[in-house]
DNA sequence: TGTACATCAGTGAACGCGCGTTCACTGATGTAC
DNA sequence: TGTACATCAGTGAACGCGCGTTCACTGATGTAC
């Protein structure tokens, strides 16, 4: 061979002990610290130090691996599209028809299962995007596909109570805010339903809305 | 008060208004700047000397009145809720029959005046509560009487899609949701979408969640 | 009524805290020969 | 294979920016007599 294999082969998991594993090792630690001390504090009131320290490294370290604290949650932010993206390539063509109860009920499950999955990144996110512009964007972004699929399914759908845009909104917007007590707030109202009824409720809540309660 | 007229504009006339007034001018100026700052960049990010910029004082000028940013915020809460209880007591008993249409978009209606007045102090609140767990404790404080509200309406209901607590929970959230993507966020959406046209809507959506679609 | 002093609202430069960010340094890993 | 040097990840004390807050000062209003 012609030297020592190059520790830096892109795509490969660098052997443990080397430089690369260890930054990597590092990196991972500071994402996941901050995903626990956003949880705890939230994004706005986490300081990088508090990160730092949760993760067990000196304050310096850090910038070794995120600019500012703005990049680590672009970093988090995208790992949780990757993820999301690979979810999505998995899922076998689903049913369209809104009228049917059945198929809300997946929509809003696969739609609980992400906002269950990554409360902590979207919650960070909506943070974020009270302060900072371009998160803003970002948040705007990452609805935007989502209230596009939805108000395409209510499209064809007869005796909406308004356009299916308008409908599309009103339905998103009940969706996130009920995640948004039950996940993060949680509100004591909102602890004593369980995931399944909740699901349930936005279903019904949904089907209703759409098609005016006749099954 | 004195019989001293009302100073007028402080740059033309210096005139004679008392201490008190001039005080009181100046603590009123504080507070509608603090507005137009909350507006334009958000409450997280209005610093005290933006506001006093707006308003025309100086930076200590602030102190005056204030403690801190959270007790000028606590003040125009103060405001708003003496606003509010006015407008309470100037109603006359309502129809507390949400089977009938009509009595849910009366509710609609008087959320979304409220909603769209105090709209700046609202969105000021909920940002506030997210760093601050005292103006968190104070946004459920403000929130719980029209949730007990909502689902006393709810109770006697037939046929709810769940208990009256958890409807009127996820109502309540539809209701602030959509008034926040319409009054606040200006997402583009929303915006095409008359305060009207919104009222029908959220009264269509919960009168048919509620009431399975049943005219 | 006029005069002298007290008090108050407002001013803005200066101060200082909190926290993000830097940087000289250390020890370990990689490379050259 | 061993030796000397280079590079890198990590350290943590120190630096400095931004902004809240203070305070000595000013001019105007109020009060005492």
């Amino acid at each position: 061979m012609t030297s020592t294999p190059t520790p830096g082969s892109p795509g490969t998991t660098p052997a443990a002990g080397t430089r690369k594993a260890r930054a990597a090792e590092t990196e991972a630690a500071l994402k996941a610290a901050a995903k626990r001390v956003f949880a705890r504090a939230g994004y706005l009131n986490a300081r990088i130090t508090d990160i730092t320290a949760e993760a067990g490294r000196s304050a310096g370290s850090f910038y070794n691996h995120f600019a500012d604290k703005e990049a680590l949650l672009e970093s988090l932010l995208a790992d949780v599209l990757a993820e999301t993206d690979r979810a999505v390539a998995a899922d076998p063509g689903h049913d369209q028809d809104f009228s049917r109860r059945q198929s809300i009920r997946w929509h809003v499950a696969r739609f609980w299962e992400f906002a269950r999955a990554h409360r902590v990144e979207l919650v960070a996110l909506r943070q974020a995007a009270l302060v900072d512009a371009r998160f803003a964007d970002r948040l705007t972004a990452l609805l935007e596909p989502d209230l596009r699929h939805l108000a395409q399914h209510l499209r064809g759908i007869g005796g909406l109570p308004a356009e299916p845009e308008a409908v599309a909104l009103a339905i998103s917007g009940l969706w996130w805010q009920f995640a948004s007590a039950r996940l993060v707030d949680e509100a004591p109202l909102a602890r004593s339903i369980s995931d399944e009824a909740a699901v349930d409720l936005l279903t019904e809540l949904t089907h209703r809305g759409i098609n005016g309660g006749a099954a």
